[in-house]
DNA sequence: ATTGACTCCCAAAACGTTTTGGTTTATACT
DNA sequence: AGTATAAACCAAAACGTTTTGGGAGTCAAT
C-alpha cells in the first residue's frame, strides 16, 4: 500500500531522495535519513518486489524443480535437503521457488518456463543424471545453477557431490572383511548418476578383493521401501542366494530388511545388509541399518551458498567440492 | 529478452495492439493477430512476468511456510503434501513459494514479510494450532488463505480437515473390541491442534466404554521415530504397562514398536500399536501398522484448489470440508 | 571575481506490461 | 449528404522502483 511517493510527499523530499535515503546513499543529508526512515517506518513502508525486479532484472529468487516419483512421493531426502536450502536461501535474503515434476517433459518446460519469464535468477538440480537435459540446457543458455552431483561427459559447472565410489569402498571392504563374497546390490535406474557410480564403485572395490559381481546379483529398483522389499526376494528366492545385500539409498534398505525378517532370516547373522543416506530411520530401526552418511543439510547449505555467490558476481573460490562419505557400523552387518 | 516492444517493431503495430492480440481481444483483426503470434513464437517471446506482476498486482504465486522440527527434519506428510499442492498448483498455473522455520518469531516474520512485500497473493497453512497467530493475522488483514486444519474460537476461514474425533473413536472402538481396556496414547504438543483433537476424542471414546485414561497413560511426544521410542520406554516401564498403545503419528508408531521389539515383545500379542496417517513404510513395515489413513494427496490438491478459487475472487461452494478418515487393520494389533 | 570542491537534492528515464480513452477508416442506413 | 455503427488500431498513462545525469548552493582557495 504505501509507496515511495507517499514517503517522499510526507516528507516532502523528491522519491529519488527518499528511496536513496533509504539505500543509504551518501548523498543524503543525515536529517533527511533520518526523517525518512522515521516516516517509513510509520507509515509501514515496504517496497514492491515487483517493482523492484523490474527495475533490477533479478528476482532474488532460487529455484528448485523436485523430480517425483509416482503420487505418494515420500522420500525423507527431499524434505531434509529442501529444509537446508531453504533455510540458507532465507538467510541470504533469497526466495525458494519450488516445483514438483515426474522426470518427462513437462520438467524441462518447467525449467524453460521459469527461466524465459524471468522468474528465477538461478537453479538448484538434485539427482544429477548421466545424461541430463537440465544441465545441457542452462549450461547452454548460460543461466546459473548449482548441482548436487556430477553427470557423465562436461562436469565444469559448479557441483557439490559425494565420493560415492569411495563410499562402496567402504562397504566392500567392510562386508569382505566380514567374511562375505556372495554379494547382491539393489540399486536405481541406470540413467541416475550416483546409482550408476555407486554400482561401478562397489563393482570395482570388489574385484580388488577378487570377487565377481555377477548380472544377477544386480537388481534395480526404484528406491521405494516397497521395491527394496521386492528386489530382494527375487534375490532371496536363488537357490544360491546372496549373504550380504547392498542397496542404494537407506529406504530400500530398510524393505530387503523387511522381506528377509518375513522369511526368517536373521538380520547381521543370516544376512548382511548395507544402505545409503543415514536417514534418521536407519538408526533407530530394528536391527539399526549400517549405512554411509552423508551430510545432506550440509550439502544443501553449501549448494545454496555457491548459488547465491554465483548470483552477486562473486568468483567461486571452490567451484566444484567433493566431500567424503563414512561409514556408519551399525547392527544390519553383524560382526 | 525479447519484448512486446521487438514484437510490434517487427510487425510494424503498436504494443497496444501486439498485447491485445496476444490476449484474445476482439479488436484486433485476425490477420494481424496470426502475424504477431507468429513472430512471438519464432523470437521466442515470454512476458516478463515481473513486469505482469507489477501491473496486475498481483503474483499468481501461493506461499507455503512449512513448519520445521529441529536439522534432521524429515517428515513424509510433508513431502507428500507439497507434491501434491506442487501438482496442482502447476496446473492452475500458480507458482509456490515455500520457506521453512521452525514455530517462531520469525516464522511469523515470513508471513509478514511475504504479504507487506507483494510477493504472494495467498497462504496455504498447515499444522494448524490451537491458538494460532497465522490465522489470527491473516484473518485481520483480510488476506487470503486456505488452511489445512481448524483451530479453537472462531473458525469461519475457509479450511479442510479430517475427523479427527471420528478417526480416534474407530480405533477405541477396535481396541476395546480386541478386548483391551489398559490403552495408553503418545500425543504430540498440546497446542498442535490435531494433537489435541486426536487426545480429546480417544478419550471420548474410551469413556463410552467405561475405560479411563489416566495421565499417566499418556505422553507427549514430538512426531519423530525416536520420540515415539523413547515415550514407549516409559510406558512400558511401568509396573503395570498398557497393553495396547495409540499415537498420533505413524512415525511414532514405528518407534513404539521398535521399543517393544526391544525388549521382546511380540507385537499384536502382548502389545497393540496403532499409527496415524498411513504412510508408505505403515503397510511395508514388520509386522505392518494398523493406522489412520487420510487421503494426504487429496487434501494437498484441495486445499490448492480451494485457495486458487478464492484468489480469482470466485465464491467457494463448499468453504468447510471435513474428511472421514478410515482405519486401516493391519498386523500391528492382532486379531 | 573566478574556480574548484563539496554537499544535498531532484527531474526524467528506464524496466515491460496492461488498461484507458480515445481516433481513424470503412460501411450501412436514413 | 449526413449520420450511425462497427472494425481496427494506438498514444499515453499507470504500476513502483532504481539509476542517470545532472543542478543549486556554500565555502575556501586563488
Amino acid at each position: 500500500m504505501a509507496t515511495l511517493k507517499d514517503i517522499a510527499e510526507k516528507v516532502g523530499k523528491s522519491v529519488t531522495t527518499v528511496s536513496r535515503a533509504l539505500h543509504g546513499y551518501a548523498d543524503v543529508s543525515p536529517e533527511t535519513r533520518m526523517i525518512v526512515k522515521q516516516v517509513a517506518e510509520e507509515i509501514g513502508y515496504t517496497p514492491n518486489i515487483s517493482a523492484q525486479r523490474l527495475q533490477k532484472k533479478s528476482t532474488d529468487t532460487i529455484g528448485f524443480v523436485i523430480p517425483t516419483y509416482g503420487p505418494r512421493f515420500t522420500d525423507p531426502f527431499f524434505t531434509e535437503f529442501l529444509a537446508s536450502i531453504g533455510n540458507t536461501a532465507n538467510k541470504l535474503g533469497y526466495d525458494i521457488l519450488v516445483s514438483t515434476h515426474p522426470i518427462s517433459e513437462e520438467e524441462m518446460l518447467s525449467y524453460h518456463n521459469k527461466v524465459e519469464s524471468y522468474r528465477v535468477d538461478g537453479f538448484i538440480l538434485v539427482r544429477t543424471r548421466r545424461d541430463d537435459a537440465r544441465i545441457k540446457y542452462l549450461s547452454r543458455i548460460n543461466f546459473p545453477f548449482v548441482a548436487f552431483g556430477r553427470t557423465e561427459g562436461d562436469c565444469s559447472f559448479p557441483f557439490v557431490d559425494v565420493d560415492n565410489r569411495y563410499a562402496m569402498k567402504m562397504v566392500a571392504d567392510h562386508l569382505v572383511k566380514l567374511g562375505h563374497h556372495k554379494i547382491a546390490y539393489i540399486g536405481a535406474p541406470d540413467y541416475l548418476m550416483f546409482a550408476n557410480e555407486r554400482l561401478k564403485g562397489l563393482k570395482e572395490a570388489l574385484i580388488e578383493h577378487a570377487i565377481d559381481l555377477p548380472k544377477t546379483m544386480v537388481k534395480v529398483g526404484d528406491l521405494t521401501q516397497m521395491s527394496g522389499l521386492e528386489q530382494a526376494e527375487a534375490l532371496l528366492d536363488y537357490p544360491d542366494p546372496p549373504t550380504a545385500i547392498v542397496t542404494c539409498n537407506d529406504l530400500m534398505a530398510l524393505g530387503v530388511i523387511i522381506a528377509a525378517q518375513k522369511r526368517g532370516l536373521r538380520i547381521g547373522e543370516d544376512l548382511a545388509v548395507v544402505g545409503y543416506d543415514d536417514i534418521p530411520q536407519a538408526e533407530n530401526n530394528l536391527p539399526s541399518l549400517t549405512t554411509i552418511h552423508q551430510p545432506i543439510y550440509k550439502i544443501g547449505s553449501i549448494v545454496c551458498e555457491m548459488l547465491v555467490h554465483l548470483l552477486k558476481g562473486d568468483v567461486l573460490e571452490e567451484k566444484q567440492i567433493i566431500m567424503k562419505p563414512t561409514l556408519i557400523v551399525r547392527e544390519s552387518c553383524g560382526e
